[in-house]
DNA sequence: TGAGTACATTGACAAGCGTCGATGGAATGA
DNA sequence: TCATTCCATCGACGCTTGTCAATGTACTCA
């Protein structure tokens, strides 16, 4: 026989669910593409060379050379970072400047804790 | 002409890297891999499903059905969250007990934070 | 020893992802 | 208008990942 099953779930089912509640598949479905966006390298150093920067502003022209990349790769990680909400675009004459956002960053921290 | 590069790297190479400092590629490929696995619906509610038991502790029995996927399926998705750190997987008499490692957890909010 | 149970591993398949060269679109300046 | 520059998109290629049925392994109990 198995041991006694564990089905007491909390009720309050807003923030910081992973370690107080059972998440439900619509919110781990939005929470894993959050995750995924983070889950390469090559992205993660990118956010990292964004949050060093002094005015937490970088140009995507700078972004490629460190990054050891092609110029197309890097475009494409950045746009995976966009959509999941993480870095913010913001295209100034010919050039194009990504910054943080912090209250997506913070959401993320939340749901581990 | 691009604009002025950013090349001014915080020493202090240690935590939080995330906003204060670049990450390296051992740093970022290790971190990656953390990530990812929390990059999948079901291996959230997984680890959603052992935080919320009443000991922190989930037989491996209890996570198959909740889960709707098969047991073969449950299993692999077990073994990557113990091998990423995030679970300990401890073995009582013929069934298996999942746990967290809730500093492995604090690890992965301070590098967001 | 043998039967039964809980979980892991294997093998196979489709789908997704990272990567780059080539190309396209938009903005600038002559 | 034309050439140039920055960045995005496309097409294609291997590699990885999620999934399950079938099988294997470890443990318990009679």
């Amino acid at each position: 026989m198995a041991p006694a099953k564990t089905m007491t779930l909390d009720p309050i089912a807003c923030c910081s669910p992973v370690r107080t509640d059972v998440l439900d598949e619509a919110q781990a479905t939005v929470m894993a593409a959050s995750f995924a966006a983070l889950a390469d390298p090559i992205r993660l150093r990118l956010l990292s060379h964004i949050a060093a920067a002094g005015a937490n502003e970088v140009c995507a022209c700078d972004l490629v050379e460190p990054s050891g990349r092609s110029q197309p790769t890097v475009s494409h990680h950045m746009k995976v970072l966009v959509d999941a909400g993480l870095v913010e675009r913001r295209k100034r004459g010919l050039w194009v400047w990504y910054r943080l956002v912090p209250s997506r960053l913070d959401a993320l921290r939340t749901v581990l804790g």
